[in-house]
DNA sequence: GTTATATGTGACGATTAGGTCACATATGAA
DNA sequence: TTCATATGTGACCTAATCGTCACATATAAC
C-alpha cells in the first residue's frame, strides 16, 4: 500500500515534466539550451514558427520547472535546468531497468517472435 | 554537423516513446506490467475507463516498443519491454547529466532566485 | 521624452488525443 | 455444434493542444 502511494504521488508530481517532454519541439528546446542559455528570441529564431509558440512552450517547459528564467533588464534569459530530469530518471527509468533475469528473458524470447510475426506479415 | 544530425535522427526515433509515456494512464500501465505481464482483461480491470480505451493505451504503447505482446491461445499476454525506455536514457537523460560544473551553479542561481520571485509573489 | 527592441497577453481556429458506443471475430469448453 | 469469454474494429463526441493573429508592456539608447 506505501509503494502504491508512493507511485501515485510521483506520477502526478512529475505529469508535468512527461508532458512538457511529449513535444518534439520543446525537446529540442531543451537541446539548445543545453549546449548554452539563451534569450527568448534568440531561441526563437532556430525554429519554424512564430516567437509566440516558442514563448508558449518555453511557459510549458517553465511549468515544469525544466528551464528557469533569468531576467536580466529586457532580456529573459533561459536556463535548461536538468534536476527534473534526473528525477525522472530516478523514480521512471532506473525501476524498468532492474527487472528480474528471467523475465527479462522472457521478454526477450516476446520480442523476438513479435518481429518474425511482424516480418511474415509483409 | 555530425551532432546534429544524430539528434535529429534520435529525436524522430525516440518520437513513439515520448508520446507513449506522457500520458499519466499508459504511464501507469507500465508501473502495472513492470511487477508482473498481464492480459488485456486483467489490465483493463484496473482502470475506471473501458476495456477498449486500455486497448488503445496498449497499441500505442506497442508502437513505442514499449510493450511486447504474446498471443497465447484467445488471451493476450502484455510484457513491458525496458529497451525502448533504455534507450530514453542513453539517448536524453544521461547528456543532460553531464553538464559542466560553472553551468550548474549558475543554474542552481537562478533557480533560487526565481524560488525567492514565486515566494515574493504570494 | 521618443523610438526601437524584447518580451508578454487574450482571443481564435485546426488538429489531435482520449474516451465511449455498437458490433465483429476468434478460441476454449461443454 | 453451441455458447461463453477474450480480444479486435469502425464511427463518433469532446476536450485539450499547437499554432496563429492583433495588440499591450517594459527597457535601453538616443
Amino acid at each position: 500500500m506505501n509503494e502504491k502511494a508512493r507511485e501515485r504521488a510521483c506520477t502526478e508530481r512529475d505529469s508535468w515534466v512527461w508532458r512538457a517532454l511529449g513535444d518534439p519541439s520543446r525537446r529540442r528546446m531543451l537541446d539548445l539550451l543545453r549546449r548554452r542559455s539563451r534569450t527568448t528570441g534568440s531561441l526563437a529564431a532556430e525554429f519554424d514558427f512564430t516567437r509566440f509558440a516558442v514563448m508558449k512552450h518555453l511557459k510549458i517547459l517553465e511549468r515544469a520547472g525544466l528551464v528557469v528564467v533569468e531576467r536580466r533588464g529586457r532580456e529573459r534569459v533561459n536556463h535548461l535546468n536538468p534536476v527534473p530530469i534526473q528525477e525522472i530518471y530516478r523514480r521512471w527509468i532506473r525501476p524498468f531497468e532492474a527487472l528480474p533475469a528471467d523475465r527479462l528473458l522472457r521478454i526477450r524470447a516476446a520480442v523476438e517472435k513479435s518481429r518474425e510475426r511482424q516480418e511474415s506479415e509483409r
